[in-house]
DNA sequence: GCACTGACGCGGG
DNA sequence: TCCCGCGCCAGTG
């Protein structure tokens, strides 16, 4: 049984602002499941959040673009988040980004407001 | 049912 | 701060 756990994030991931970037960890937390950051990626990946998923804006806790697979190139997510303004710079691990500043930023009144809309639709 | 895998994260050294 | 090891949990064979 697949999970509630996949719509909310769905809902999450579209949320996401343009020009902001958000990690597993934080979706997952968003959603209620903070322990399932591994399966946000996976559905990701897996393209199990449906269509236009702005799966560009989701990169790991430290700021790296995982780089996958599920883009049609390697730099397809690179290209992406410059075109939104966002800084991004090479590193040993892998193309970055600087959360402090392009990061996604959560208020309590967001947290809360997901809560509330994962109530009405009863997922 | 078992074991392995993965777009991950955190705490300890 | 950087690195390494361990923990997590749904999917898949």
């Amino acid at each position: 049984m697949s999970f509630d756990f996949y719509k909310r994030a769905a809902i999450v991931c579209r949320a996401i602002p343009y020009g902001k970037t958000a990690t597993y960890g934080q979706i997952a937390l968003l959603c209620g499941k903070p322990e399932n950051a591994r399966q946000v990626g996976y559905a990701l990946n897996r393209g199990r959040l449906g269509e236009g998923i702005p799966a560009h804006r989701v990169v790991n806790a430290r700021g790296i673009l995982s780089g996958a697979a599920a883009f049609e190139t390697a730099d397809m997510q690179k290209r992406l988040l410059e075109k939104e303004g966002v800084m991004v710079h090479f590193t040993p691990d892998g193309w970055q980004v600087d959360r402090k500043k392009d990061g996604w930023h959560n208020t309590m009144d967001e947290a809360m407001q997901f809560q509330q809309i994962f109530g009405s639709l009863g997922i």
